[in-house]
DNA sequence: GTGAAAGCGCTAACAG
DNA sequence: CTGTTAGCGCTTTCAC
C-alpha cells in the first residue's frame, strides 16, 4: 500500500526558510503582504518539504472547508442508471470547481445511512450541502436541518421539518405537465393517460397535478402509478392498455420511463404516434434522441439546475449569511419547462 | 437557507452535566472507564444541547478521520453510463459501512481535477482512497503517491510512480481473454477477431494480450481498437467487417461494446450466432442478459472486487502499516474470471 | 474513576 | 512588513 508518511508541519516549513510560522502561513495562503525575497524562500522550503497544509487543523480555525457535499437520498444502483443525476451533477461540478471547492458526494440507501450522512454533515466536513432526489418518508431534510449546514435542494422538498424555509432549484413540473397535455390536445387526442413518477417524489405529484389541471374529468382509469424506471414505465404502459385499450395518448412522467413505454406499445402492435402519441419529461438527449421513434418531451435545463444549485449555496455561504439573514421573499427558484418536439408525439 | 448555528462544544456539554471535558470526551467515545451515573448525566447534557463532535478538532488530534476517498479517473459522463462503477461502488460501500466509514466520491474530468484531487488526498481529509479507472497518462498515481494516503487500486495500475509496489485488486484479464478465445475456438471458428478497449488502460491491454496469447499468428486485420463504449464497439465492428468480411466470432472487450457490436451485426443482417459468435468481457447481468441475443460473456465478480478493495485498504489502515510494512509478497490480488453461456455464442 | 493540563497544526489579531 | 501570542475543539497522558 502507498504508505502514510508524517507530513511535515508549518513549523518545519518556519525553520528551514528561517521565518516564522505566520509568515509561511501568509505565504501559503497567497502571499498578500510579505516581501518577494522571503516569498521565494518559504516558496522554496515548501517546495523541498514537500508540504502541505493540514486541513483539519485550518478548518478548525477557519471554520471553512472548500468543500460541499452532494447528497443522492437514492440507491446507488438507480442513481448510476439515470442519467438525471449525471446531468445535474455535471452542473454543479463546473460551478464548483469554477470556486475551488471540492464535490463530496454521499450516497445513501438505507435509513442508516441517513444517520451516518447526518452525523458527517453536522461533523463540520463541508462548508454547505446540496441535497437531492427526497422522498416522502425521508427523515434526511430534518436531520439536515438539525445539522445546521447551509443547504439547497434539487427539487421541492415536500416534507420534514425546516421545509417552509427551505432553499431549492426546480422546473415547473406541474406548469410542464400541462403543456405535454395541451400538445395531446393540440394533436387531437382525447383519450390521453398518464403515468406518473414515483409520488413520493414532489416532482411526481407535480407532473400529475399538472395533468389533472387540464384533463379534469379525465377518467381515473388513464392513469397508472409508475416509478421513474423503465421497468415501471412498461408496468404502467401493460395496465393502461388492459384498462382502457382505445387510449390514444400518453404523457409519461419522464423520458426515461417512456422508454418503456414504447417498448411496450411497440410489443402490442401500436404505431407511436399514428396509433398513440407519447410524450416524455426531461429531454435527456441520449435517451430522447435515440429512442425509437425519438421522443418529443418536456424540456428542462438539468445541467443549469445543477449550476444554479451550486451558484445559490456558494453566495449563500459568501455572505456569511444563514439562518439570521433576512429570509429572501422566495426561497425556491422554479426554471421554466418547454416543450421539444420529435416523432413520438 | 438552512442556516448555520454555531454549535455546542464539548466544553458547552461538560458544564452542562457538571464534569470536566475529559469525561464527556470518553462517554463520546465509548464510555468505557466512566460510572453509569456520570455517563448518563453527560448522555443527557449532549441530547439537550444536540452536541455533534467537531471531527475537524478530532482529527487534528487523532489523525483520523473514519472517511476513505474513491477516486473515479473518468468524466461524470462515462461513470454514470457505466454499470461497471455502480457496481463496484455498492460493494465497496457495504464493505466501508460495516466499518463505520463514510464513502467520498471524487470524480475528476481534467487535469486541473486531478491536482485538486491530490490537495484533497495530501490534506488529510480521508484515511486512505481506492482508485479507478486509470489511464496511461495519468498524473495521478504519482499525485497520490506524494499525497502519501494509504491506496488501493482497482484495476492494475501500468503507469506512474511507486507502481512497483502498488496494491490493486484485479480480474484476470488476460486469463480471462484467453478462456473467451478458446470459447470460440471450441465452437469451430476459426476467424476470430477481437474489439478492444481503451488501450490506455491496463485491462484492455491484459484481454488483448490474452487474445494474442491464443491467436498468436492471427490476420492482424482482426483486431479493431474500440474503447469500452457502445458506440466504440459499433465503430469496431463496422471497420472488421469492412477489413474481413468472411469474420465468423468476436470477442469484444467488455459487454457495453459488445452492445454496438451486437447492433451493427444485426444491421449488416449477420445472424448471432450462426454467422458470427461473439462473447464479451464482464458479465454485466443487466446488460448481458438483456441483449438480443443474450450475450455469452467472461464473468468477472465486480461488487465483490469492490469489498475487497475496501477490505485490502481498511486492514491496511488498522495494523497501522503503510511504507513502513515489511512489503507483502504480491501486492495485486488477481481474481479469477470464468466464461458464462449464454446465446451469442 | 475523574480532572487538569498539554498539545494536534494552523490562522488571526496585535505588536513591533 | 514580520514575529509573537492566543486560541480553534478535541483527545490523551498524568496526577489525584
Amino acid at each position: 500500500m502507498t504508505g502514510t508518511v508524517s507530513r511535515p508541519t508549518l513549523e518545519a516549513v518556519a525553520a528551514r526558510a528561517g521565518v516564522s510560522r505566520a509568515t509561511v502561513s501568509r505565504v501559503v495562503n497567497g502571499g498578500d503582504g510579505v516581501r518577494e525575497p522571503l516569498v521565494e524562500r518559504v516558496r522554496q522550503a515548501v517546495e523541498e518539504l514537500g508540504y502541505v497544509p493540514n486541513q483539519a487543523a485550518r478548518s478548525l480555525v477557519t471554520r471553512r472547508h472548500d468543500a460541499v457535499a452532494v447528497v443522492i437520498a437514492e440507491p446507488e444502483t438507480r442513481v448510476f442508471a439515470d442519467p438525471f443525476f449525471a446531468l445535474q451533477l455535471r452542473g454543479i461540478s463546473k460551478e464548483l470547481t469554477a470556486h475551488d471547492s471540492q464535490l463530496v458526494l454521499l450516497l445513501t440507501e438505507g435509513r442508516d445511512d441517513h444517520v451516518r450522512v447526518a452525523r458527517y454533515l453536522a461533523g463540520g466536513h463541508v462548508d454547505g450541502a446540496l441535497v437531492f432526489s427526497l422522498h416522502l418518508d425521508d427523515p434526511l431534510p430534518g436531520l439536515i436541518h438539525g445539522a445546521g449546514v447551509p443547504t439547497v435542494f434539487g427539487g421541492r422538498p415536500g416534507w420534514g421539518e425546516g421545509v417552509r424555509e427551505a432553499v431549492y432549484v426546480d422546473c415547473d413540473n406541474r406548469g410542464g405537465a400541462r403543456q405535454a397535455v395541451r400538445h395531446l390536445l393540440g394533436l387531437g387526442r382525447t383519450r390521453i393517460a398518464h403515468i406518473t413518477g414515483a409520488l413520493d417524489q414532489t416532482s411526481a405529484v407535480d407532473r400529475l397535478d399538472g395533468y389533472r389541471d387540464v384533463m379534469a374529468d379525465a377518467d381515473p382509469a388513464l392513469v397508472a402509478q409508475g416509478d421513474f424506471t423503465p421497468a415501471g414505465g412498461e408496468r404502467a404502459m401493460r395496465e393502461l392498455l388492459e384498462r382502457r385499450p382505445d387510449v390514444d395518448a400518453v404523457f409519461v412522467a419522464n423520458d426515461l420511463s417512456a422508454l418503456g413505454a414504447l417498448r411496450v406499445l411497440r410489443e402490442h402492435g401500436r404505431r407511436v404516434p399514428e396509433d398513440v402519441a407519447v410524450i416524455g419529461f426531461d429531454d435527456m438527449l441520449p435517451i430522447a434522441e435515440q429512442a425509437d421513434p425519438p421522443l418529443t418531451t418536456v424540456r428542462q435545463e438539468i445541467e443549469e439546475m445543477g449550476r444554479l444549485m451550486a451558484r445559490l449555496l456558494i453566495r449563500g455561504l459568501g455572505d456569511g449569511a444563514g439562518a439570521e439573514g433576512p429570509v429572501p421573499e422566495s426561497s425556491g427558484v422554479v426554471l421554466p419547462t418547454t416543450v421539444v418536439r420529435r416523432a413520438s408525439a
